[in-house]
DNA sequence: AGCACGCCGACT
DNA sequence: GTCGGCGTGCTC
């Protein structure tokens, strides 16, 4: 008897054995088989010839997925995920596979075929048929003017293309073959790779000479500072040895530039970019483009790095630091520590780049685990100059004085601005001057923003909306204010202040649709913009030569989070705002209107100085002992009834210490939203120095508290936290 | 997670 | 008298 022991995704952490005595099923199958009343896709993980279950209990494979098997490398990621981020096989091999092949119903797309004559098909003369077969006199000519017409073409010339063809193929006149996956278009060698300085070439060097076995690398640079170039030519090094290379980058707005890029330098190479963003059948044609070896390069999202890719070369994180590499729901992963194993188990190099790297990756690169790779600015690229604005000389006014007089002057000099600030709406609360009430969001734990445009009051946390109160609900006062700034507001103070100037507002309220962001890129691009205000979706990536200013307003607010990390953010934010600026030949200004410039992170800011700015935060963090210094799980909680909430958090915080040897194990407290969308949400932290004691600790402790779940608590462990 | 079975309230 | 609420139990 043949069992296969299958993963399935169900939140059960255990394979499930099947009999599949009709062969075909190896490890890293695809299957469908039934499960309960349903039939289900799952993923062959092991074969047995026998199982611990009866025999008359087993229930038979019912077929395979017409689909290679996933590779061992792929297997090995998913068990690694698995372990590590506590959660069941088959619910990390399923999530990693795109959808379309998780339904049990999937057929290959049929292929599409194109026809050319055979040799004696092509002796014939259109002239010869009779008159009458006008379309087939056609379509012979068609055939006859191009190497291969396929079959949608061919329908085009007459109706009865189809006929015809399959009647041409039996008489043995065309020969049919399946059109291969269409090549994505390719750009023109446009790009010619630039000369490389000294230092890049060197770093090149380090990197390219360890090709074949893993080391990590740390290429800490700022922005301008010529990263991409290295990865392009890292990766035009491993293409020239035939090896894949994977290039992950936070975000989907970023993907089609950093394409664009990779496609104008390596024309004629297949070239994949994978993100949510894809349809679900244009995103399994990718993936198979890849997972064959297909496709030399691969780019895209934190998903992207499950991909399989069996000639694995290179990797590259671009902004290894960004946030967005952690999956916040469901399997809880890191793709950059993810992508760290994988460069372990497949024996490649990954390169690590940030202007900003995140503190782990600053730790690891001092200790030595990672090679450190430093790229000093371009003497052609100078930094933008930095000031620190402090508002309390300046009144309290939106917009400080000095601020608008640089405004002002790119203004007369026709050159682009940045006002950037991390909230978006009008003011992010409205009070009542007379009784002190304020908008409250009634389902969850925040304050309702006013937006001016619409006349709405909003929640940004659960999307609660309202119309805006005329008079206060508590004591009748028709004197609302709106307190704060908001990207409307300052658009409003831009344009009082600016007539004339043309500002436009990027932010997720006028970023809805799909294209909206390409549509307003262009604009800035054509200079049709002369301010910009947004949040912090315009920080990233996009460089704008003619932008010469960047304003940054309400800083502050990430000086003195609950969360120990907003400082890191903060810098990481400031940094990448400021390297938008002047990155062409006219040398940048960055304004950052703050209360207290004397902070040290401002101060490291203004000397463009990461090393000091680290050098306190890991002081401070060694000190309180938070990460990198130990390693963390969250485990999170959520419920209608507040009582529901504590009380599981505590006794699984009892559970903790029961078990706990090495662990901290701290007390539940209320999340930073402590109730959103209508349940109330906790969370209780346990951590340790060592990572091993973390995870031997998770691994006894995370069986243990699915008991007693019934009871409408919503829970999810989060291992390597990036928010508390 | 689904999906069934199972025992208690307001409706054709 | 039935439709349906979601509690609890199982799925190879």
């Amino acid at each position: 008897m043949k069992v296969a022991r299958i993963a399935l995704d169900v939140p059960i952490d255990e394979l499930f054995d099947y009999i599949c005595d009709d062969a075909g099923v190896r490890v890293g199958s695809l299957v469908v088989v039934p499960f309960g009343k349903r039939r289900i896709v799952g993923v062959a993980v092991e074969l047995a010839s026998s199982s611990k279950l009866p025999r008359e209990r087993l229930r038979a494979v019912e077929r395979s997925l017409p689909i290679a098997a996933l590779p061992n490398s792929t297997m090995a990621l998913a068990a690694f995920c698995s372990r590590y981020y506590r959660t069941p096989l088959g619910q990390v091999l399923l999530s990693l596979l795109p959808t379309a092949l998780r339904r049990p119903g999937f057929a290959p797309a049929p292929p599409r075929w194109e026809f050319r004559l055979t040799a004696p098909g092509a002796t014939i003369d259109p002239d010869t048929l009779p008159a009458r077969a006008s379309a087939a006199r056609k379509l012979l000519a068609c055939l006859k003017t191009q190497p291969f017409v396929d079959l949608h073409t061919a329908r085009a010339v007459t109706g009865s293309a189809g006929r015809l063809l399959q009647r041409w193929q039996q008489d043995g006149w065309v020969e049919r073959r399946a059109v291969v996956a269409e090549p994505e278009r390719l750009l023109p060698d446009r790009m010619v790779a630039p000369e490389l300085t000294a230092q890049q070439s060197q770093i090149v060097a380090q990197v390219s000479a360890g090709f074949g076995r893993y080391a990590a690398w740390l290429l800490h640079g700022v922005t301008g500072s010529g990263k991409t170039e290295i990865y392009l030519q890292l990766a035009a090094i491993a293409h020239a040895r035939n090896l894949q290379t994977l290039v992950l980058v936070p975000e989907i707005n970023l993907t089609p530039q950093l394409e664009t890029r990779f496609r104008e330098r390596f024309p004629g190479v297949e070239v994949v970019s994978l993100h949510s963003g894809l349809g679900e059948a244009e995103r399994l044609a990718r993936w198979t483009r890849a997972r064959s070896g297909a496709a030399a390069l691969v780019l895209g999202t934190r998903l992207a790095v499950f991909t399989p890719l069996p000639r694995l070369g290179l990797i590259v994180i671009d902004e290894e630091h960004d946030a967005s590499y952690k999956q916040q729901e469901g399997l809880r992963y890191h793709a950059r520590d993810v992508a760290i194993f994988l460069a372990r188990e497949s024996g490649v190099p990954i390169v690590l780049g940030s202007a900003t790297p995140s503190l782990e990756t600053t730790v690891n690169a001092r200790s030595g685990r990672f090679g450190l790779l430093r790229l000093s600015s371009r003497p052609s690229a100078q930094p933008p100059r930095v000031r620190l604005i402090e508002t309390a000389k300046h009144g309290a006014q939106t917009l400080a004085e000095p601020v608008i007089e640089q405004l002002r002057a790119r203004l007369e000099r026709k050159e682009q601005s940045l006002v950037f600030i991390n909230r978006r709406g009008y003011a992010p609360v409205l009070l009542c001057s007379e009784c002190g009430w304020m908008s409250q969001c009634p389902r969850c734990a925040a304050r309702l923003t006013l937006h001016l445009g619409d006349g709405f009051l909003r929640c940004h946390y659960c999307g609660h909306q309202e119309k805006i109160a005329t008079a206060c609900p508590d004591c009748g006062n028709q004197d609302l204010r709106g307190i704060g700034q908001g990207t409307q507001r300052v658009e409003q103070a831009l344009a009082a202040q600016l007539p004339g100037a043309r500002i436009l507002r990027v932010d997720s309220d006028t970023t809805r649709r799909k294209d909206s962001f390409l549509a307003m890129d262009r604009r800035i691009r054509g200079r049709e913009v002369d301010v910009l205000v947004g949040t912090q979706m315009l920080a990233k990536g996009h460089h704008y030569p003619q932008l010469t200013l960047v304003v940054v307003l309400g800083a502050d607010f990430g000086l003195f989070s609950s969360d120990f990390r907003a400082a890191e953010r903060l810098f990481q934010q400031l940094m990448q705002v400021a390297g938008r600026a002047g990155r062409a030949e006219s040398p940048g200004e960055v304004l950052v209107q703050t209360q207290f410039p004397a902070h040290p992170l401002y101060q490291a800011l203004l000397h463009h100085d990461f090393d000091a700015f680290a050098e306190v935060i890991l002081a401070e963090r060694m000190r309180a002992r938070f990460p990198p210094f130990v390693y963390q799980a969250v485990l999170r909680a959520e419920a209608v009834k507040e009582a529901a909430v504590f009380s599981f958090l505590r006794r699984a915080g009892r559970e903790a210490a029961s078990l706990a040897s090495g662990m901290t194990v701290y007390e539940p407290v209320p999340a930073p939203m402590a109730r959103l969308a209508g349940r109330y949400r906790g969370q209780l932290l346990v951590q340790s120095p060592k990572r091993v004691t973390l995870q031997r600790f998770l691994a006894q402790w995370h069986p243990r508290l699915k008991p007693g779940t019934s009871n409408a608590v919503r829970w999810a462990l989060d291992v390597d936290p990036i928010e508390l």
